[in-house]
DNA sequence: TTTACCTGAACGAGCGCTCAGTCGCATTCA
DNA sequence: TGAATGCGACTGAGCGCTCGTTCAGGTAAA
């Protein structure tokens, strides 16, 4: 888990017990995030974070350097969060043939569950510094290598035709960007398709070029 | 045509020349796409704009009523532009039987010449009133339609195979969203594919479901 | 008394937008 | 023909306000 290195706990602080600080951040976190998401990054003042997180400016100031920085642990907490339930889909999946199907199934659940965040990273993201727009891309990266790596072992054993590498890879790309195509046009989508309705297509749609039907 | 009523052309200013109004417009979204690329929406002050257009702020507040106004007419002109690069293929195409393939990839280079302006879209239009956000999104939709018109007259043509209303209408959706994909992770995939690389493996992907092998 | 954490008034840079005024061209009038 | 008048387009200094950030001081536990 080389990527958990230069992550949030590196942001430096005021503060010394690091207990506090990070549940302080945590606070701070789920205050920010709603509000992000009602108001977007930049109609959203310092004050109103600290309101809602239940203190004052000042207090907000020891734990963070810049409203910057608020952005940055939010996009990093909700990458956090999509990435720990795809796991844990994966983990406890049965491991017969069809993973792949389960782990869209899970991931698009998730994206479901989460679109307004992921909303939240596409818009506000240009928001930050250079530097840690690259990491928050990495971490997208990051969640399409899950599914990478579930293709990758499927093909080895056979599970699935071949595909050359390309192939594989684009298919894990499409994965995860048709899971935010469903926080992007839901509002749309929902008039004619259940998140089920939605899953059940995408994934006929994503495995089929590979197999004739499944299921 | 109906579309076309309630457009830029209704936003109020204080010029009576209306070909000189279109003309100053003109050269504020290609000033202001610019710096919108480049800055962002936020970053960038009205004075750049004015700056970068070749006249005075006054000026710029004759032509429009604020820097939102500014952003809207951007992204109004970046659909129609996608919208005519689109309907250009579609007119020049042959009717045979690949007409979705040549759109497919007309739209895709489309979407690779336009990928910082298709971006600029999906990050700034949360900073215009909600009134206006309704209204880009309409645009969004209006793309899709085109590729679901050219999908449901093939389908009737006996030119696909038969696909359930719903399945045309996620197709010329992905259709959508696969493009807008190279413009997202382009910085990422351009280091495995070209955008003709792309988009053989995309109308593949596109296609497989519906048609074994095109080509 | 010292340390750790918290408070909120104050600062000041930045920015969207206005408006009093200028300029040049066209139209009217002597 | 030339002066007078009006008008549409353009200018930019400056207003008014917002908001990120700081810092001098407070409080409570050790």
């Amino acid at each position: 888990m080389k990527q958990d290195s230069n992550r949030i706990k590196d942001i430096p602080t005021l503060v010394k017990n690091p207990d506090l600080v990070e549940r302080r951040r945590r606070q701070i976190i789920d205050a920010a995030v709603q509000l992000f998401i009602e108001k977007g990054f930049h109609k959203t003042t310092t004050r109103e974070i600290a309101a809602a997180t239940g203190f004052s400016i000042g207090s907000l100031y020891e734990y963070v350097a810049s409203k910057e920085d608020i952005l940055y642990i939010v996009c990093d907490a909700i990458h956090e969060e999509v990435k720990r339930g795809v796991q844990a889909a994966l983990a406890r999946s049965t491991g017969g043939r069809d993973v792949l199907a389960e782990m869209i199934r899970e991931y698009f659940l998730v994206c479901h569950r989460m679109s307004d965040h992921i909303l939240l990273i596409y818009q506000e993201t240009r928001a930050l510094p250079v530097q840690w727009q690259k990491k928050i891309l990495e971490n997208e990266l990051n969640i399409t290598g899950i599914f990478l790596e579930v293709l990758v072992n499927l093909v080895a054993e056979g599970k699935l035709p071949y595909l050359d590498e390309r192939s594989v890879e684009l298919t894990a790309h499409n994965i995860s960007v048709l899971g935010h195509m469903w926080a992007f046009r839901r509002w749309f989508l929902a008039r004619h398709y259940s998140i089920e309705d939605y899953t059940q297509l995408q994934t006929e749609f994503i495995l089929g070029i590979a197999m004739g039907k499944s299921e």
